[in-house]
DNA sequence: CGGCATCCGAATGGATACTG
DNA sequence: CAGTATCCATTCGGATGCCG
């Protein structure tokens, strides 16, 4: 059960891009987002997430979802209606995420 | 003792600030390198993380320096000599960017 | 509402060369 | 060793307009 030797240091590790698909600019934001909502549509996560334009919401949301972090629901044919949920491994890296963000409150006071 | 509200979501709030700098392409990785090693050498640094150059590891560590995440030191008068290391504050974000790293590993081999 | 396509300026960031 | 400076390609990302 032992899971392969990953490296987020090491540029060809697969742990990398997963780390920078997290990390980018509004990747941590979205997941933070999705982990307190746990099923949201567009329009709310782009309000959500102030200064997000469409463009970069929407390239988010499909690197999350190709790298199996996130899964897009639409409710009928047309693209009316579309949610955006976290998947079980989605979770556990938004539960991270929320912990960061929350040492981030923690230290703030300090910093200014 | 109730600390401000913060909000990441807020464009205009410092916690947005902080959570970028921690974040950046490179900060995170510095961060975590330096949670490891907890007083090192910029070359170290930079052979620490794989693929990040001269320019960008020096940017980063500014960045980290300005926001209080790290301390600089030279031990003498000239350049030779130069160690990095995290603050208390440092010190507790990266506790968490490195819970956050592992979720990744933990959830990696589900994602391919 | 939930997108996609295009344009285009701004920022990112690597390579290289150089310095104390 | 620890940077700095310059150049330059790539990417980021906002604005706008269009569509089902």
């Amino acid at each position: 059960m032992s899971a392969p030797d990953y490296d987020v240091f090491a540029t060809q590790c697969p742990s990398r891009e997963t780390l920078e698909v997290v990390t980018s600019r509004w990747g941590t934001l979205t997941l933070a987002a999705l982990h307190e909502g746990e099923r949201l549509r567009f329009g709310e996560l782009r309000r959500r997430i102030d200064g997000i334009s469409d463009k970069m919401l929407s390239q988010t949301l499909k690197q999350l979802e190709a790298r199996g972090l996130v899964t897009r629901t639409a409710q009928d044919s047309s693209a009316a209606h579309v949610d955006y949920a976290l998947t079980a491994e989605g979770r556990t890296v938004a539960t991270a995420v929320i912990a960061l963000v929350q040492s981030v409150y923690r230290v703030q006071p300090a910093l200014g």
